[in-house]
DNA sequence: TGCAAAATAGCACGATCGTTCTTTTATTGC
DNA sequence: GCAATAAAAGAACGATCGTGCTATTTTGCA
């Protein structure tokens, strides 16, 4: 089960093994050249990734890297794809190995907060890219929408599976958490990133354990009134 | 009182009279120019911002546009100002007339989510410079953040007296209300303008009602019918 | 080891960029 | 209305952009 169907691990393909008819120079070359795009578009954006630089980066001809995707546009969308595989990588997958419901909820949130703001040199292209194309349609667009749109499903899906696992109320609105969710991410994104906010990270978790609160289900038993009913009343009753 | 102390009204003088020292033809025009750069940068962001582009747009040439700057550097800059200047106009100062606390916070919360979704032709700077200037130091990078920390102080401002008014608990954290809330337009932004995800606005809205009623201060006890109960009761109701 | 094919380099193109300098046109103060 | 001054135009610059075309080099297979 992937975050999408999307598959692009051919592009993750090392070694020199040459088999019957797979792995030639080219592919490798290939890699190492969505690696570098990458690198360049987190920091840059991918509007500003340019194949001249590139192609210094990578001590290449200009040509020589133009030659690999036939078109400018054709590169984007491979680092978008890139970037896709490596989101899920390292925020989604991992995440598996928590149990379903609210553990694996918050890991997935854990993972995506340290992936937009810890490393902090290189921006998130899911951010950036729906900036630069958000009224610009095309194959670009797409891809970053599509991908994005996947991922928030995953999110979508947790947060159902946590209602079913009984660790939030049943009638909580699966979308309109992600939905805030997401908020906090890019919040995070903005203040960290851009303003320099000292403590954002702390005010990220704070939000979400908030959130995590708002959302749970009360203490099992069938004790004395609900504890918390002020808030919890009034709390959840979205579309 | 106002939300910063930048003063940029002379750019938006207009008419004809000419009193003794005043309105040079320059100044309109230069007036007319920003006006134009600052449509065209809420469509392609600062950084697409080109002076032959504007030049196309405003019927002049290139140098003739040039003139008025000296810079593209010094156009963006009072790209940023002018930005700053409507923002006071469309979403800070209507505010005002509402009463202090909660009532104020809910109109600032409405016209700035207004001017990020609604008019969904046009991107708020604000969210795309972030994006295109974060790791690019300099004089417009500054100018940016600047008007949006003023901003964001005017919001706390804002949540500040309404704790004061009694209508938040005493304990309210207002840098975490308008970190949520600024994730909260963030997302808005991010799902109406990219995504076109439909219901955005309304999520919004539930989002900051379920956090109004968070941080309300326990309904006054005694009587049964509480005060404001003009903005509580549209709490729980998505638009 | 030789040869077809793939991969890369080299070069040039039209376009656009921000900027400078010079010249022409429009506006202003007297 | 005229002269001083401001505003706008025009042309050109070096740079960089994406992209085509043609060599040259490198690779993979017999």
């Amino acid at each position: 089960m992937s975050v999408s169907s999307i598959s692009v691990k051919s592009a993750r393909t090392l070694g020199t093994a040459g088999a019957s008819k797979s792995a030639q120079k080219g592919q490798q070359t290939k890699a190492a050249i969505v690696e570098a795009a990458l690198g360049l578009a987190t920091q840059i954006g991918l509007e500003g990734l340019s194949i001249g630089a590139l192609a210094e980066v990578m001590h290449m001809s200009k040509s020589g890297v133009f030659a690999h995707f036939g078109s400018r546009e054709e590169l984007q969308i491979s680092v978008v794809r890139e970037y896709h595989a490596r989101f899920e990588d390292e925020v989604f997958f991992p995440a598996l190995h928590q149990p379903r419901g609210l553990p694996r909820l918050h890991a997935m949130f854990d993972h995506w907060m340290n992936r937009t703001s810890v490393e902090i040199d290189s921006g998130c292209i899911y951010i950036s890219g729906a900036v630069e194309f958000d009224d610009r349609p095309g194959p670009v667009r797409d891809a970053l929408a599509d991908s994005v749109r996947t991922w928030l499903a995953a999110m979508h899906r947790a947060v159902e599976q946590a209602t079913e696992a009984g660790h939030f109320q049943q009638d909580t609105d699966a979308h309109q958490v992600v939905f805030e969710i997401h908020g906090l991410i890019l919040g995070l994104h903005y203040e960290a990133r851009f303003l320099k906010t000292p403590g954002s990270i702390a005010r990220a978790k704070t939000a979400f354990a908030n959130m995590m609160a708002r959302h749970a289900r009360p203490a099992a038993s069938a004790s004395p009134a609900s504890p918390n009913s002020s808030f919890s009343a009034s709390a959840s009753k979205p579309a």
